[in-house]
DNA sequence: CAATAGATCATCT
DNA sequence: GATGATCTATTGC
């Protein structure tokens, strides 16, 4: 074991059920590890129970959203666009629905066998932030799919944990990438400046002169 | 570099 | 029957 993972712990329960913005913002830097592969997590986004209409979850509980509505620190796994699937969290307390989507990860172990999920086995990868920098190439690369959802974070094959940093992060809050409802929210966390996000948090602008 | 098309199916109306 | 918390390849400037 490298001392990498050694220094980490694994988030407890009770991390999950706080406010679904807490759990979001603060999972930044923290480890996702599903066997052999981990990545530190950069990018997050909340999904809300009140006002948020881009939620998977807004019209109540369903066969699909029903993790949702669990007890917290359960992972959400959905399949999208007849091919895709993603890793959510699930947040708030038991009851209380909420989720955050993981949308982008830095490699830290395991990098030969994500890129074999991701590519195959050809030779050569397209660039290294491209193995994770997405939702659905997160999961994946970690090997995570809808046989995950319901499964706990705090023990098993799939957890989270907490890495101590030794300089605080810079986060950046901005709008939710790819939704099509509450667009204007600020809900998505990114690490300012990490190369490993999905898409730089610079807003666009007429004149890209100007950033 | 930006914009767009196509892939492809579970989920809910 | 329409849509989607996406990704990749391709086309166009």
């Amino acid at each position: 074991m490298s001392k990498l993972l050694a220094a980490t712990r694994i988030l407890p329960r009770r991390f999950y059920g706080a406010e679904t913005t807490t759990v979001a913002r603060s999972l930044i830097g923290c480890v996702l590890r599903h066997g052999e592969t981990s990545g530190m997590i950069v990018e997050t986004e909340a999904y809300l129970r009140d006002g948020d209409r881009a939620s998977h979850f807004w019209r109540g509980i369903t066969p699909r959203t029903k993790v949702i509505f669990g007890p917290p620190g359960h992972a959400y796994v959905y399949f999208v666009y007849g091919m895709h699937e993603c890793f959510n969290v699930v947040t708030e307390p038991d009851g209380v629905p909420g989720a955050v989507l993981i949308r982008a990860i830095e490699p830290l172990t395991g990098l030969a066998k994500m890129a074999t999920r991701r590519y195959g086995s050809r030779d050569g990868i397209p660039s290294l932030h491209a193995l994770t920098n997405g939702p659905a190439k997160l999961a994946e690369a970690l090997a995570i799919t809808r046989a995950h959802n319901g499964c706990r974070l705090d023990q098993g094959a799939l957890t989270i944990r907490q890495w101590r940093s030794s300089e605080p992060i810079e986060i950046d809050i901005t709008t939710r990438i790819g939704v099509s409802h509450s667009e204007d929210l600020p809900l998505r966390y990114v690490w300012k400046l990490n190369p490993f996000v999905s898409r730089q948090a610079i807003h666009r602008s007429a004149d890209p002169s100007l950033f």
